[in-house]
DNA sequence: TCTGATTTGTAGCCGTGGCTACAATTAAGC
DNA sequence: GCTTAATTGTAGCCACGGCTACAAATCAGA
């Protein structure tokens, strides 16, 4: 059998020409920067209906440091890709695929801050750091993380 | 006098709101994105004139992933920055600004892939995460990864 | 040399995510 | 209940970074 497919998660770049690979590196870097501000909402939205049992178009702008102008449009690309709804001054609401994307970018916000301050930085610079680390840590590399802190 | 302006590289965020903090997480990490690209090209252009002797604008679009005309009006970003220059047909160069900020992005991205193969990120995979990450490692996290690999 | 391939540049389109300004709606307080 | 404040939404602007299509310039080979 030819090259036998593998059936990982993360599709495989095959080793045709090198610098295809790189093309390949920063492809996936670009897509992963298209789908942070997603993962980001969803989980603001998340803590916030958490917290204080509602997550409001003007609470999500002030905790984002945006206009509240920019939190309502990017709200409503949230809609249009199926991961929340709103009702008119009742807030954001998540739908079930919201849920599904909120606990997992939580849990993985979680896993890039304990294994920054795991090999030594500082606790507010990895909360800082890992806002925008996360949204580039695939699943492989999050299953080593969780492995090198002893969560295997 | 009031408040006493600290002097350090990354501005201190000041204890006033919580939620103040967590709006300058998120603009940091957006600054980041916004200079991503920048570094990446900076990056490149440096290594295909160290390996290649030039760096021609399609190299650099083949390299990225992206097409021609693309590169070429992100060249004229790196320009208008004052960056790069650029000869026609002679390919595009580095300012000493350009130099000194691909030299930095260099060391950042080896010492982002070393971290995660030094907790058990397969190599494959970590080189494609570096990619992204690398944009969102502060100096002091940066500092804490030279620690942790025994490059203190 | 000159002709065809390659490279470079330009033009024009699009979606995203910022912003301000203004309008409309709802909530709150008197 | 009315008035005012807060919230939400809309409109219109911008820069960025993708793209395709076309034009111009250069390079290379016959
Ligand atoms: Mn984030
Ligand atoms: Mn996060
Ligand atoms: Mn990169
Ligand atoms: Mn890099």
């Amino acid at each position: 059998m030819p090259k036998s497919k593998s059936y990982k998660l993360d599709a495989e770049p095959a080793d045709l020409p090198p610098e295809a690979d790189q093309a390949h590196r920063f492809e996936k870097a670009r897509t992963a920067q298209a789908t942070a501000l997603l993962e980001d909402y969803a989980e603001l939205i998340s803590d916030l209906i958490g917290t204080e049992g509602e997550a409001r178009p003007t609470d999500i702008a002030r905790r984002l440091g945006v206009s509240h102008a920019t939190a309502i449009k990017s709200i409503a690309r949230l809609k249009r890709e199926g991961l929340a709804t709103s009702k008119l001054y009742r807030g954001v609401f998540l739908t079930p695929a919201g849920e599904m994307l909120a606990r997992r970018v939580r849990a993985r916000h979680r896993l890039v801050v304990d294994l920054l301050v795991a090999v030594g930085v500082p606790q507010e610079a990895a909360e800082v750091d890992a806002e925008g680390i996360e949204h580039h840590v695939s699943e492989e590399t999050l299953r080593a993380f969780a492995k090198f802190l002893g969560r295997a």
